[in-house]
DNA sequence: GAGTCGTGGCT
DNA sequence: TAGCCAAGACT
């Protein structure tokens, strides 16, 4: 257990945290015209919240009577849950996470914990999640925090974006989930949110944008209890309602409010969001060759990493970038395995 | 700002 | 089936 830290703010199970309900924030984004919404199927969508009729209180609402009960998101997860959780679900599913996160926070209960141990030990208990550079960075993060913060996860938004792996959104979401303070917390969920309940189209622009930190700085609650809660709420709407594809209007909460939904639901027209392929790609080669890694326990012969495909100048490149990433220590003779330092 | 970086379930 | 998608960060 990590020494005590503020109670996470975002859980169901916390029906104190049920906050008062605030007012509208403040006036809607200046790009928008004071007016009422169009009727249903005429509205161009504009920038804000439909009718000035505040977001907050139904989507939080929504939260506290379908959040999910998360391990992270209970009270005794502290800082240092909230932080392994955010790293873990950087670009992965929920159902992925928990039990590796079970498993983690067991081993490593402390930052100091982790810390301590090689950085190999976190590529191999990362296990399959992916993108296994953030096992490392996570590592990293805790020797930093150890050795900067006595072992204690920041409470400073600055603090925390300084520490490797953590970008604008993680750095805002335990900043918020973990030690209640008001930040926009803008991840995939809540910007599908915010581009259609009130932009007024099916899906955010690929890379974040100004006019969606305004927005989302804009539709943030007042008080800081009120405003780590609806962080959490609407990305668990993001989550759970408001998805990339078969969207739930039914259930949602501000389906009467939705830009979106109120023009007829325009299909999305600007340029492709760019897909990823895999098969085939140096990806998947560093994932076969991390794989033998992981599952060995001493040393492998190149011989061995060799194996797992067949074109030579691919293979040599991917282990190549995992030796340049620091996933894969190089030895004498030709012998690999996961970095002891 | 566009590319890169894993993995597996779902449609 | 072959894409699409899942709580991004970093270069």
């Amino acid at each position: 257990m990590t020494a005590p830290t503020k109670p996470s703010h975002n859980g169901p199970s916390d029906p104190a945290a049920k906050p008062s309900r605030t007012p509208a924030p403040g006036t809607a984004p200046d790009t928008v015209p004071d007016q009422a919404p169009a009727a249903p199927g005429t509205s161009p969508a504009g920038e804000r919240e439909a009718s000035g009729v505040p977001l907050h209180a139904p989507v939080i609402d929504w939260f506290d009577e379908h959040a999910r009960d998360l391990p992270w998101r209970r009270p005794e997860a502290g800082a240092w849950g909230v932080m392994v959780s955010e790293f873990m679900l950087q670009q992965t599913p929920v159902s992925r996470v928990l039990p590796v996160y079970e498993q983690w926070l067991a081993r490593w209960p402390r930052p100091a914990d982790l810390a301590a141990e090689a950085p190999g030990e976190a590529v191999r208990a990362w296990g399959r999640l992916g993108y296994p550079r953030r096992a490392l960075r996570l590592h990293g993060a805790a020797a930093a925090i150890t050795e900067r913060h006595g072992g204690d996860v920041p409470a400073d938004h600055a603090q925390l974006l300084a520490l490797p792996g953590i970008g604008e959104y993680t750095a805002a979401a335990v900043a918020s989930f973990a030690y209640g303070q008001r930040h926009a917390v803008l991840d995939t969920n809540v910007r599908r949110v915010f581009a259609r309940a009130v932009t007024g189209v099916q899906y955010p622009p690929n890379a974040t944008t100004a006019a969606e930190r305004k927005l989302a700085r804009a539709l943030l609650p007042d008080d800081e209890a009120s405003a780590a809660r609806w962080a959490a709420a609407s990305m668990e709407l993001g989550a759970l309602v408001c998805t990339a594809k078969n969207e739930s209007c039914h259930r949602c909460p501000i389906a009467a409010q939705c830009a979106w939904r109120l023009a007829g639901k325009p299909a999305h027209d600007g340029p492709p969001r760019r897909g990823q392929t895999y098969a085939g790609t140096d990806r998947q080669v560093r994932g076969r060759l991390l794989a033998v890694l992981r599952d060995a326990h001493v040393p492998v012969p190149q011989s061995a990493l060799d194996q797992v495909w067949h074109e030579p100048v691919q293979r040599a490149r991917a282990l190549d970038g995992l030796v340049a990433d620091g996933l894969v220590e190089p030895l004498a003779d030709g012998m690999y395995r996961l970095p002891l330092s």
